[in-house]
DNA sequence: GACAACCTACCTACTAGTAGGTATAAGCAA
DNA sequence: TTGCTTATACCTACTAGTAGGTAGGTTGTC
């Protein structure tokens, strides 16, 4: 459709990648234009403050999901392959030793600013919210079998997923697919 | 012993809380001083540069925990109870809204300087040969009940107590206790 | 001519880090 | 006991570099 270079999208990805890489802090203007070679306050004209960046990166991940869960839905796939894609959207980021984004700006949680917190929650209560019901309709057409309830199940899943990205990142790659598979033997009947 | 107020360990304490706060980004010397009433310059007397005082802050987390499994292994507790102690040691974060020390460090890992790189991975590894040789032992006497090795069922406890504890930023602390629930319903036997 | 998308050139505040000075107290010799 | 030395633990005052951000000018396209 639009052939010209979007500079606003280029600008959200590599800010997205720097992000996952380096932490909110951990990573700036200065960076972005380097890489896309193009000054500091151009950055400004499409985003003019850093929060701005930062929430738009979290809305676009957020609608990103909300487009892959109506996708899954309408896939007609057992339960247990659709956890294994789950589980995908975290494997993206082993290669390159990311960490996925609900990992990466909680721990910088309380550097950020005010809305960028709101967005934070708001992308969590979206994926919790959907793995739950995932969960708890899997366990009743019998393709899961978890004890407990559905919520404590997605916690131990986002808890687990998103813990053992961080951690491949002192071990290897390996240490990521070794919990992906312990998480499976608990769920899938 | 002792009796004159130490501020080597004051820097150590105070930097050792911002990190787990923030983020290793997230603090400046100036933070610290203005904690301690001194100045920042103060601060590098006892510590020439930053990277000094992480590596102090990792060393130290490794000699306590060191410390804490010499302690438990003297108790005569059953796993299970150990078990309890051991997620204790995350659980206390909890109510700061504080992140666990390798979850802080896993995230920044990619701008940290090396020796602090070198410590994580240190640090990391001594946490995991004491879970792993300690799921073992407690699945060869019976007390806990896991399918797949031990050091698949520790990479998953750490991972997701580690998680747990940073969605407790965007949940409530409630979540964390339903996290440790369901791995102890997996655990025990 | 208006607007989008850049630019140069600047600002203030902060970063880690250094140079060199000072108050205090302990160690020791005449 | 006095007088000198040394070390500790701070200080003031500075550096070069980076942070996020702004004002205002230029260029190209509809």
């Amino acid at each position: 459709m639009d052939e010209k270079i979007d500079t606003k999208k280029q600008i959200l990805d590599i800010a997205e990648d720097l992000l996952l890489d380096r932490g909110y802090n951990g990573f700036s203007y200065k960076d972005i234009a380097g890489a896309l070679n193009i000054k500091n306050a151009s950055i400004h004209y499409h985003f003019p403050k850093k929060t701005d960046l930062g929430v738009a990166i979290i809305q676009r991940a957020t609608h990103r999901f909300q487009k892959w869960t109506t996708n899954i839905e309408n896939k007609d796939l057992p339960c247990s392959k659709k956890l294994d894609e789950f589980c995908l959207l975290f494997k993206k980021f082993v290669e390159e030793k990311q960490v996925c984004l609900g990992g990466a700006l909680e721990t910088d949680f309380k550097t950020l600013p005010e809305e960028m917190q709101e967005e934070t929650r708001l992308f969590m209560s979206t994926v919790f919210q959907w793995l739950e019901s995932f969960l708890m309709a899997g366990k009743k057409k019998g393709g899961f079998n978890f004890p407990g309830t559905a919520k404590d199940q997605a916690l131990l899943t986002i808890a687990s997923l998103q813990g053992a990205i961080q951690i491949v990142r002192v071990t290897s790659p390996v240490s990521f697919d070794a919990t992906v598979k312990q998480i499976k033997r608990y769920v899938c009947a």
